[in-house]
DNA sequence: CTGAAAGCGCTTACAG
DNA sequence: CTGAAAGCGCTTACAG
């Protein structure tokens, strides 16, 4: 004779608690597996729980244990060039699969105002909606960091800090990522390599850049100034590079690209201006997102275990979380350059044994 | 001389209430815009906020109030193809866009385990974690959404579901964008037209075919069952597809490509294969993705309104919740044909005026 | 316009 | 091994 079913009903822990018997406290206990309870009364309080197919009320539980079970991930402002990447994807995908795996959930939350951007993390933060923070990324100098840090709440940076060296990261070595990038274009006998970067204020376009001209130096090879560009990651960044690098009179014959998706644009710019690669400019990108291989021809690409970035930071995450001591930060993820045909031209290194 | 700071603290209503002189009460009805309290008080009480920073415990309020200002997003369990795809990136910057604008936050899962589908969405709602849920797709006989109809709990599907007809959705009109699709190639000379498509048990691949097949009836075509292969939503179906169809000895002129993503792969193999696109064979896919623009050729492929997908799936589901009528039911997205190079081989159809 | 009280569904000392 | 009681931080009739 129930008449409303479905979203207004609750079970509660005390209907299980009436029908096997036994006080809510009682239930309570069976289901945090409490020790000192009877092998009995926990095998009928399960019964019943599984018969009414009870669950927990996730939010009262919340309310007394000022813990959420749920990761608060937290995207960077501008966030179209993240989402129009593979990166993210696969990025995601690591959070994902260790997260669920640790019986932890999810919260996507985004800076919203430019004018206050700590808006939307305070009131994570302050409204006890998560238990800890994930941040994809970081720019120089960022004030988010900074609040976290203020209000001591657990985060993890994918990603370094300059500014705030402390903070729990988990980063690849990208002095280095950069540094090999370069260093196989000058294996292969180039000399003169351009750099088409990110944005400036973002670190990771910054590591990048020191890796860049530490090979170059290394070398002996100068960095010419005509041969970097700052941009954004998106395939247009790479489009206009192209046209302003295979206009100077004196053009680089390989260049680093901050990104695959950037790599893209690179390639078609140019496919359109005539130019064959590797053999008029040899590419090499990072990422190497599922795509990579295919483009024509395929592209040499930093692999950065971008999978791995997201799994470990949830892990680390949540040893801060289980107040683990952090044995080592930053914790950095292994790279290795994977080469493909954009940056196989043997012609052009003709003094190679 | 406060030594615990942090997290570990908390401003409550109550001593927003004493800093105010006022009672509990008072402040909650403030915090509510209850509309008999004096302007006085509710200023009063609103500085004091300020100056403590004092942001409401979320928790507290989801377990009176019932609701949580939290929307679910559902992602179907091969997450793989999902996140090796921009699509997917896409759809959730319309997700998010529209959520925060409407200050919902945004819970992310995923079926766990294959054995127990329901684990991870009856955990969000007989837990009350969230107030709807956003289901990112559906297979042709989906447990899940059985499940929330029985529970008569809120959610919209992105994409179509025939077994539950009135089951609010949000989705392409995914037979005529096919249909547009394989008529355009028609309209181009073509008469041997294939079929690269997804998984069989998706409705979206399903209806897609039935669009596919329309269109060659109705130009008296038909259907060649050597040019229809079915697949996932990955490069490798693609460059598979054509590993097949290319060695037939009745070869189609002319492909139907289900996921811009698949075209990849579809261009890749064609590549290696040593053929011309579109001389050799012409190719239509959908999505239009950022990259499909920059694809060797550049691929004509059919804009679904991906952004718009998401952001209407998010603003159907907050009708709901508000108890608005649904006007109408599936939300058709507008689609259209982005003609590129890939299937724009006008040789290929001397007879057209 | 405002306050005291009860209650949301859970947990956890305390006592036995 | 188990229960009664207090309490987590909020909201909302009820009363004035």
């Amino acid at each position: 004779m129930i008449e409303s079913e479905g979203v207004f009903d609750m079970i509660t822990i005390k209907d299980i608690a009436k029908l096997a018997g036994v006080s809510p406290s009682t239930v309570s206990r069976v289901i945090s597996g409490h020790p000192r309870i009877s092998t009995e009364t926990s095998l009928k309080v399960k019964q019943i729980m599984k018969e009414l197919n009870y669950h927990p009320n996730m939010m009262a539980k919340s309310l007394v244990s000022k813990t959420t079970q749920t990761l608060g991930i937290m995207l960077p402002r501008p966030a179209e060039e993240l989402f129009q990447n593979y990166f993210f994807g696969e990025l995601l995908r690591g959070i994902i699969t260790h997260a669920t795996r640790n019986n932890y959930e999810l919260l996507l939350s985004t800076e919203t105002s430019s004018d206050d951007e700590l808006q939307a993390i305070s009131r994570l933060v302050h409204g006890r909606r998560v238990d800890g923070i994930l941040l994809l990324g970081s720019k120089r100098d960022d004030p988010i960091i900074t609040f976290l840090e203020e209000e001591k709440f657990p985060f993890v940076l994918i990603g370094r800090s300059e500014t705030h060296p402390n903070a729990p990261m988990v980063d690849n070595d990208n002095v280095q990522t950069a540094y090999d990038a370069t260093q196989h274009l000058i294996a292969q006998g180039h000399t003169r390599i351009g750099f088409v970067s990110g944005p400036p204020d973002v670190t990771l376009s910054h590591d990048r850049m020191r890796g860049y001209r530490k090979a170059l130096d290394e070398s002996g090879l100068t960095a010419n100034n005509d041969w970097i560009v700052e941009g954004e990651f998106l395939q247009e960044s790479g489009f206009r590079a192209m046209s302003l690098f295979m206009s100077l009179p004196d053009r680089p014959t390989a260049i680093v690209v901050i990104d695959d998706n950037v790599a893209f644009g690179v390639l078609r710019a140019l496919a359109e201006l005539g130019y064959q690669v590797p053999e008029d400019i040899s590419v090499v990108s990072f990422n190497n997102i599922a795509l990579s291989e295919l483009a024509s021809p395929p592209l040499s690409s930093i692999d950065i275990g971008t999978y791995q970035l997201g799994y470990t930071a949830v892990q680390v995450l949540l040893k801060i979380l289980g107040n683990e001591p952090l044995t080592q930060n930053p914790v950095i993820i292994p790279h290795r350059l994977i080469v493909r045909e954009s940056s196989l031209y043997m012609k052009a290194k003709p003094l190679q044994s």
